[in-house]
DNA sequence: GCACCGGTAGGACATTTGTCACGGGTGGGC
DNA sequence: GCCCACCCGTGACAAATGTCCTACCGGTGC
């Protein structure tokens, strides 16, 4: 039998997910979570084989989750399952040691085959996918720029960031504009939003 | 046998759900659908008793898609299903001539116990999601900040939403300042994140 | 040692954005 | 007929935003 924790915060998709897993004479769900941050404590007790998370979670991302596994439980495979298919994602997803990530479209078979190569050492990835995220590259912002941006990308003013992140008002400035440019955008608008659509927040 | 018709443009969501409703034995699902423009074309010929309708899908939304069951269908029951519970969703579900309206969250056992309930006349709604609803108000926005408003959300600058909506740029600062005002927010990014947030857009 | 990059900051400047006061037009409700 | 809400527009003004240049500091790589 194939150990799976799974890691997703809506209901409904979560338990149809484990509903769906349990079908599989192979497969058993041995434990769920709701929040990011609960993966590695229960995995350390549940000692699953295959983990499979979602990236948008309270607590903790599923990526910052799967780092956590690497370390504390080397031996369970990380199976990324998201919504978006953002090309950071799936660059960040290898880099914490994921050996698949999956998009939540696709038929549900895919899952239950993935999880089996994934367990079988083979790396899953939409090949499409590892294109686009070749082809974009790696993020070119900063850890600097990319925080100005994504507080301004939730209505912030240049005087609430600066206050936020402890920066004086020119600096945070510099910031955006480097942001802007860096994205080929004309205003944090829209620098947020290909920032965003390439997973670089 | 109730007979649903599934609409879900998330793959995976979609083939959990049909699964799971036909795991039932009283429920049949006749029919799937990915856009929202296909609901009604299909639901004439496959005549479902219960429509399941995610609102965010290419083509036209859900909301859309309940309003065209109403005149094309008039015996189907409409169960609206989304990821958000947004105030203004469900007051448009509810307008739109909906019988139900159930947040992705929560169990997947309260989905056949409401596809049931509507079937038999019921209004299905979550007691807190209402309260919201009720509680937030009706859109204090008219069509044309609307339009100004989710136009400006995805970066365009004031020159471009008066090309785009054939207006002089004095109308259009006008109808932002004035959607910044209803919506009590400082600038145009707060205003379009409020917005969002109850659905008013 | 030196070049380079990232973090931080200031100043000057043009542009954009947001506010306000005002006007006219249209259509619906009482 | 009158009022009101919505549509569309102008002009002026203050505030915020975006750009560019300069500068200093610490670390990293060669």
């Amino acid at each position: 039998m194939i150990r799976v924790l799974l890691a997703e915060d809506q209901g409904m998709m979560r338990s149809a997910l484990a509903l769906l897993l349990d079908l599989e004479d192979d497969i058993e769900v041995v434990a769920t979570v709701t929040r990011g941050d609960e993966v590695v404590p229960v995995a350390l007790t549940a000692r699953p084989d295959v983990a499979l998370l979602d990236i948008e979670m309270p607590g903790a991302s599923g990526l910052e989750a799967a780092a956590g596994l690497r370390d504390g439980l080397p031996g369970c495979r990380v199976l990324i399952l998201t919504t978006f298919g953002r090309p950071g994602y799936l660059r960040r997803a290898m880099e914490a040691g994921a050996a698949g990530f999956l998009v939540k479209d696709g038929p549900v078979e895919e899952l239950a085959a993935a999880i089996r190569r994934v367990l079988a050492g083979e790396k899953v990835i939409d090949p499409a996918l590892a294109a686009a995220a070749l082809s974009t590259g790696a993020s070119p912002l900063t850890d600097r720029e990319r925080d100005v941006l994504a507080a301004a990308a939730d209505g912030a003013t240049i005087s609430d960031i600066s206050r936020r992140l402890h920066l004086s008002e020119s600096t945070v400035r510099n910031y955006l504009s480097a942001a802007i440019g860096k994205t080929g955008t004309r205003n944090r608008i829209e620098a947020a939003h290909t920032a965003r659509h390439n997973g670089w927040l």
